[in-house]
Formats: structure tokens, C-alpha cells, sequence
DNA sequence: AGTATTCCTACCTTATTAGTAGTATATTAT
DNA sequence: ATAATATACTACTAATAAGGTAGGAATACT
């Protein structure tokens, strides 16, 4: 179970611009530079983002990107929603038709725990809060 | 973010040794059919669960697979590891030398949180526990 | 006009998951 | 002994998803 770098480069790529929220827009080259990611594969997660209503975008020359909402309102768990999909641990958490015995099936019920746990510990921090547990706010430090 | 079908089917097959504890042996083919899984396929799942200590299998004619412990000493993250491998969001909460700025990496330790949150629902359950959820207990009630 | 940027869409490559197949080996029953 | 019934082992295949490339169109600033 592991994160896939679509998240991971979307988190790394939403505090870039969190972190410099007041300095207008960045472009995706800068963090595609910045983050070591691929230009056109980071194009497409921007993309996501955007039709996720998280970030604006600004066209032509000078351009770039912006957060849409202040970063203290964007949750990781949004984040992680437009990229990495609803976290459905089993498909029948979303589709009740999907499996016959919803109704009294153990198993569901556990899958459902542990995709609530998943989704509490995201909801509870913003970007913002990260970007205020980095100590030296100008070089950020993170990775992967 | 899915459970694979090796988990479920795992999880699945486990149960249904769970359910059967007192009974000896369930052979490959009788869960297979019950589950309504591929029996090669869970040939190879239960192997895996052998190589883990969860399950001892018993060869030849009239043998099968019975719990290697009690059903209530069998966790969920037991049989959820064996088969999905550790819950490792990212690499570096494993392999300290993955990233470079690991020591004040930010995003790290919300991964780590998620981890966490993970394990201590999967932890919490034990396959004697599910088993006590379902009413019938001789018509397991699960699927997926 | 020229340049810098996002936007769109198609393609490709690799890794993982899911499943099949065949044969060898062990155990029981007759 | 022999036949029948299981697991054990190993290799192969098919399908899907992840990760990434590529080219050009559209838009906006200078
Ligand atoms: S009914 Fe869907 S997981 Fe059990
Ligand atoms: S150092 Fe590994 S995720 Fe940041």
C-alpha cells in the first residue's frame, strides 16, 4: 500500500505554491526545477488540481499558477482526493452494488474503519500547517 | 488507493479457516469455491500466508489448511501484511537513506501519521473477532 | 510580432496485479 | 503396491495501472 507519485509530487507541488502565496504566481517549470519532476508529467497533475478547484491558473507570458482558496483552507485530504481518487479501500464502500451481501458483510465494515482513519488524520492539516512546521520558510524542506 | 484482491481474497480465506477451527482442515478447493476464487490462484495466496506462520498446511489426501495460532491471536495487520506487504505510504519511512532531507522533511511525518492510523485499526481486529460479528456463524456473511 | 506560458490529447514504456498451467511431492485409503 | 487426493513449486501469460514523453494549439504579456 503505497502512496503513488502522483500524490506525493501533487503535496510537494501544492506547498511550492503555498509557500509563496503572497509572491504571485509560479510557473510549472520553476517547480518542476525546484522538485525534480518531470515538466509534462507535473502539466497534467497541475491539471488535476485545477479541475479539483484548488489552484487557478494563469495563462501566457508571466503566468503560472496560484492557490484558488488561502492555504490555511486547502486540506491535505483535498489534495489527496484529486489526485490519488476517493480512498476506497473496497469498491463497494462507494457503490453499494458492487458487492451482494452489503448489508451484513464483516469485512466491509473494517475497510470502512480503516479508510476513516486514512481520511481524519488528512482532514486534520492544511497546507498551511506544514508550511509552518518548516523552520526556514524560504528554502522549503521536503522530498520524495 | 485500493486493497489488492490478494488481500481480500486473503482475508477471505483466513476467515473461513477462522470459522472452521474446530472442524480440521479446509481444503484449497472447498474456499475457493465457497469465495468463488480462482484455486490457483488462492494456492498461491495461501502459500503466502504459510511462509507468514499464520496458517500450517497438512498435505495429501484429507488435508487441507488449518490456523498455525487461535483465531483470536491472529491480527488483521497480520494477514494484512503478509499479503499487501507493510504499509509503507512512503519509502523513506522504512529506508532512512531513501530520501536526502529526511531529519526535517515535513510531508514524512504526515505519511508516517497516516501509516499509524492504518496499523492500529488493522491491529485492533483479530479474525476470532469478525467471526463474532457475524450472526450466523455458519454462513459467513462476506464477500469481495 | 514574438515570446512565454498553460492547455489538450495522444502515445509509449514499465511495473504490478491477477490469473493460468503443468508437474512434482506427500499422505491417506483401499 | 496402487490409486486418489492434497499441497508445493515454478514458470508463464494477460490485463491494468502507473509513470512519463511528445507535439502542437491557445492565450496573454511585452
Ligand atoms: S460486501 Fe463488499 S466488501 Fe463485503
Ligand atoms: S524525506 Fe522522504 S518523504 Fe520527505
Amino acid at each position: 500500500m503505497k502512496l503513488s507519485t502522483r500524490t506525493r509530487y501533487g503535496v510537494r507541488a501544492a506547498l511550492e505554491l503555498a509557500a509563496n502565496q503572497s509572491k504571485g504566481p509560479v510557473q510549472i517549470k520553476t517547480i518542476a526545477h525546484r522538485q525534480d519532476i518531470s515538466i509534462k508529467y507535473l502539466e497534467q497533475l497541475m491539471a488535476i488540481l485545477k479541475s479539483a478547484g484548488l489552484v487557478r491558473s494563469i495563462r501566457g507570458a508571466k503566468g503560472g499558477y496560484i492557490l484558488a482558496k488561502p492555504a490555511n483552507q486547502i486540506k491535505l485530504s483535498d489534495v489527496f482526493n484529486a489526485l490519488e481518487g476517493p480512498v476506497t479501500t473496497v469498491e463497494c464502500l462507494e457503490n453499494k452494488n458492487y458487492c451482494a451481501r452489503v448489508t451484513d458483510c464483516v469485512t466491509r465494515q473494517v475497510w470502512a474503519e480503516v479508510q476513516q482513519a486514512i481520511m481524519s488524520v488528512l482532514q486534520s492539516m492544511t497546507l498551511q500547517d506544514l508550511i509552518n512546521r518548516t523552520k526556514d520558510k524560504k528554502t522549503l524542506n521536503y522530498q520524495i
